[in-house]
DNA sequence: AATTGGCACTCATAGTGTAGGAGTGCCAGC
DNA sequence: GCTGGCACTCCTACACTATGAGTGCCAATT
């Protein structure tokens, strides 16, 4: 077992690592920190730590660095719990004051919080479950296609492209009849019958109500053909008010990545990728498990995600919405301020929820 | 003035020097193309390319490498315009078959052409421009706070936030009514009168008609004080059908930025920066002028902006709705291909350009 | 006048050897 | 359990050298 002032000799290093990026040998410990023991003293705690596999020497005989276990042992219960100081504070109260559209706010919101921690920062977009359908258009862009424009009550906008051509090309439904056709109104008369048992409903059991009217079209229309775009549309209106949006992200900072390139061994390419390619994010998303403060913390090897390997992430949740969350996250090297990184993190869901609990 | 021959000496400098990276010798020249003369007359061109400060040599007596200049006349006079290569047209072709909604088929194309080129991409939103309104949606968020969504013609979608809180922080307009209180109908009421006039209508002249209805509700309000809320609307829906969303820009490929990173000097993370804060990139797109084929491009320091000193773009339009152009572009090293990403960028915005012309 | 081969010169690069220093493990003594 | 001492490891910086690619220039040739 560790002692007690192994702990703290743990802690010593980490928070030394962090800052200096340079191992952290015996001696500076002892000069740096009050421990009130001799050097040799802290080696064989040192020594003790190594077995323990929560550090590791780069090479025979140089300083020590945290391993992946030593990050998770410092977070879990090293690491303060101090809040973001004062100069964040007035910059994410600056931030408060403006406000515009939902896109603005986010991409404002990642920004922020990649300039607070100095890392590459993400924000998830707010879910739209639990709210109520607002207003549905459906718009004819041309003879074989349809947008459809879904509004909720908190303000989201879920828009949808829908193809009704057919499979063999034609650009009518096999009736002669186009989906923009001047005097046709069939778009028209759709969007009002849906929106007669949606509106102000909300999304689940909406979802519920445009299935029914898709069950009573398709019975209504076995035996004539009819209703061929009738039932493409509708298919899109269920998937569109069941799909929230939360699988798509903000990110911002990617300079950042790159300055703190030396902390990367070699593979910061397969890192930039794997980040654009969202899917990878929303998976380790997924996967993150929070604490009861409400924090999920992968290090290092623990995520298992290519190019990841050597980076930490911390998100938390904000609520977008009456009871229900969406992400926001910080990624960066392992070698990072954590407490100082989930300080942050931590006001800014904070602020997030605040601003869309207001709504 | 520089020989006929000469000219070829430079092309062979820059072809070379992009596909090895190094300072290219009067040797490997002959080495590599057929000149028929020998390194020394080779080397007496490549003298008189220097006088004309079209190449230099990085340091005393080592191979060349074209200078900003120099490129600019490979791109203006030597480079051949090939057509892409059929690998790609098949990637695009692929990519044509798949379709959904807007932002996605950004998304995608960005990406696709980031891959087309592995170099940085980006593309800008389509503009609103000589389309028409469709619908416009208001929907009451909070006590102060209403949303517009504004959708065109040709499926774009248009949302901002309006907060019309008055500045003393009261929730009500003075007389205590609440934005969105129930049985209060005058959002619904202002939504319709706007939808009246604007309905059908090409968004240039809507935004008169909505200016109309702005000085109407005022003239009637002046005594009563009643009209402030609306007047606060009514004012961002005219800056929303005006204003075109051309100013917002997708962006993918960073991981090659990165991967060339050996060919800028020293700072990429500045570049990133620049390129994050998009109204950068957007200024740039302003000023690109375009050559009569349509391509606007830019080399080195002829880019006026920080960090951009070392990168070249290639950019081109394509056509997002009538007679409406945005722009796409390609963003990478100096040292790049020019041939064959201007063929790509070429054939992307054409791919863009069907894609919205069919609509 | 253009081209060529020859030659002296420059300078980046890689490789080698050396000295210095930070840090360790271990041990005997307190 | 803590400490000082000591031998040992090994990374790093620095200097030095050899190598070779490439140049500029010039006199000779076509």
């Amino acid at each position: 077992m560790v002692s007690e002032r192994g702990l703290d000799v743990l802690r010593a290093i980490v928070t030394d690592y962090v800052e200096t990026r340079e191992p952290v040998g015996s001696k500076s410990i002892v000069d740096r920190h009050a421990f009130g023991v001799s050097a040799a003293t802290i080696r064989n705690d040192m020594a003790q730590l190594e077995d323990e596999d929560l550090i590791v020497a780069p090479h025979t005989s140089s300083g020590r660095i945290p391993t992946d276990k030593g990050y998770r042992v410092f977070v879990d219960k090293l690491a303060d719990r101090r809040p973001i100081n004062a100069t964040q504070r007035v910059a994410i109260q600056r931030f408060l004051e403006e406000s515009s559209d939902l896109d603005d706010v986010l991409a404002r919101t990642v920004r922020l919080l990649s300039h607070l921690t100095n890392q590459f920062a993400m924000v998830q977009y707010p879910s739209l479950a639990k709210n109520r359908v607002r207003h549905l258009e459906l718009v004819g862009l041309s003879p074989t296609r349809v947008l459809s424009v879904l509004i909720a009550d908190n303000g989201v906008v879920e828009q949808r492209n829908i193809d009704i051509g057919l499979r063999d090309g034609r650009s009518d439904d096999g009736l002669g009849r186009d989906v923009n056709q001047e005097g046709d109104t069939w778009l028209h008369d759709l969007r009002d019958r849906v929106l007669a048992v949606t509106r102000g409903v909300d999304l689940s059991r909406a979802a519920d109500q445009v299935r029914e009217i898709r069950e009573s079209v398709r019975a209504g229309a076995d035996a004539s053909g009819l209703a061929v775009r009738e039932l493409a549309v509708l298919d899109v209106i269920v998937e569109q008010i069941s799909a929230n949006r939360t699988d798509k992200i903000v990110m911002a900072g990617t300079a950042n990545l790159v300055r703190t390139e030396t902390d990367f061994t070699r593979n910061l390419p397969p890192l930039l990728e794997a980040i654009e390619e969202q899917v990878v994010l929303l998976r380790l998303f997924a996967e993150l498990e929070f604490d009861p403060s409400g924090m999920g913390i992968s290090i290092g090897r623990e995520n298992q995600a290519f190019g990841l390997e050597e980076t930490s992430i911390l998100s938390t949740g904000y609520e977008s919405s009456a009871s229900s969350v969406s992400r926001l996250a910080v990624l960066g090297p392992t070698r990072m301020d954590y407490s100082g990184n989930i300080a942050a993190v931590r006001a800014v869901a904070r602020y997030l929820s605040k601003m869309f609990g207001e709504d």
